[in-house]
DNA sequence: AACTCGTATTTGTCCGTACATATTAGCGCA
DNA sequence: TGCGCTAATATGTACGGACAAATACGAGTT
């Protein structure tokens, strides 16, 4: 067959208008997903597809491609191709390029440490927290506001007792976030970051710190910072005015990571 | 140049021991860094890099899809490839294998449909949904509740007019979620979720109809699909009672594709 | 100035080939 | 049986070519 023969019966193949390397993707995930070729085994080699489809190898590898990318398969020089999973695994992926756009804090805002003391947690802040009850914090508090005076947030920083020093180096126009500051002070490196957000309403005390009337809708974040081997070294909680403040977030659809499969190491 | 003169000086070109196209990947992204290909420009096309490196267009397309594949770029036929981002986009990505897990809604929970009617949006409705003032949506408007009687949330749907059909097959105790429905029923493909978190208090018409006490706190959810050509086909705002409801996130400090680059490591 | 249309450019799809390299299976041999 | 080597097999890398399709751009027209 020549190479410049491929369009009469192109054309005819991929009547649909999809492309031929997707067709065969297709196919290939729908006999996964109805057990022709089961998660565990090896799905038919190139040369066979190639057979089977009457299409080149660069075809055939372009559908196996789509099939890896979508982390359903997973392909080893030598050996072959592993059926993972037997269905797509889309994984909407949140792009932050660094943990400092969890925070958005703007930029002509500023945190002013009002209070820094020892805490003993109670059952009830430890089960917010989920940290366990009885251990020991040093919480550093304080109002977050723009410059023109508009409150941001109130702020409680929990830190672990070593790390007590930080908050002198707190506050302040530019600060950079708590978390970043320990880690460049101690050496901690941040593995893991857990987020819960839920509403509240201000209490009176809060109210009056921010300006703002008891009562008013509150949307609280609490972040969680682990460290190595996961050890919980920071734990923040704000609590913004409702009306200034919204968390956005944006998931693309895109495939998880093969290379996280770690079957072959 | 015959097809089996590549060895030689292939071998000499890669004497790293890297294949040629991770090799001009990484020079490529070099060149991003530096700003000789700034942010939002076009990098240059196939063929010049073909006569750059002395190399084919397979391996060429090979290393752009490298970049692409680590967000870095983006392509587009009888346009270019569009530098995107001046590094790669490490960061904290959020797995979550399907997109319902965005919901979590309880399974024992059910969605009860009390109205369905065809709206033009206000100003203010506008811009909080973040959809142009004056379109015209079809609103989909119920609780959701648990089989205990618990209230979960009180539910607007809006989709677009075409598909105002689906509002018959929702509803029911075991439903899947509208977007799932959607994308079934019309082949909507999802391509991005933008999700707004805010926090509100309750109205008396929506405090009756989920059994709270007017001015409630509430955790509003806004989720906005995006299909086809980033085409917004749905948006959906969740008002739950806060009290019941808080919502999670995790981040884990890894890359995007870590199996694709093996050039940091 | 705005619009239409054809052309050039650019990436997408698809075919062919060859050799490199990692893995596995099997064979011979101690 | 157990070890080491070889051959077979499979994917990875890289070269070549051609046509398809989407976009950008400019010439020409309205």
């Amino acid at each position: 067959m020549g190479a410049n023969m491929q369009q009469p019966e192109e054309v005819g193949r991929r009547a649909s208008g999809r492309p031929l390397y997707r067709a065969i993707a297709d196919e290939l995930l729908a006999g996964i997903g109805q057990g022709i070729f089961p998660v565990g085994t090896l799905l038919p080699g190139e040369m066979e597809l190639i057979h089977r489809y009457q299409s080149s190898r660069h075809t055939v590898r372009e559908a196996l491609r789509v099939l890896e990318d979508m982390g359903i398969v997973q392909r080893q020089r030598g050996r072959g191709t592993l059926v993972l999973s037997p269905e797509a695994q889309p994984a909407f992926v949140q792009m932050v390029k660094s943990p400092e756009q969890l925070f958005s804090y703007p930029t002509d805002s500023a945190f002013r440490v009002v209070s820094e003391d020892s805490v003993t947690l109670s059952g009830a802040v430890a089960q917010r927290l989920k940290a366990s009850k009885g251990s020991r914090w040093t919480r550093i508090s304080g109002p977050r506001m723009f410059e023109s005076g508009m409150p941001v947030c109130w702020t409680d920083v929990y830190v672990l007792p070593e790390y007590a020093t930080i908050a002198r180096q707190l506050g302040g126009p530019n600060s950079r976030p708590v978390y970043e500051t320990i880690s460049k002070a101690f050496g901690e490196e941040v593995q893991k970051i857990g987020i819960e957000i839920y509403a509240s309403s201000f209490e009176e005390e809060r109210a009056r710190a921010l300006g703002v009337d008891v009562g008013t809708p509150s949307l609280c974040l609490c972040r969680r910072y682990h460290g190595d081997k996961g050890r919980v070294f920071e734990i923040s909680v704000s609590e913004h005015p409702a009306q200034n403040y919204s968390y956005s977030l944006e998931f693309t659809s895109g495939w998880q990571s093969a290379g996280h499969w770690s079957w072959n190491k």
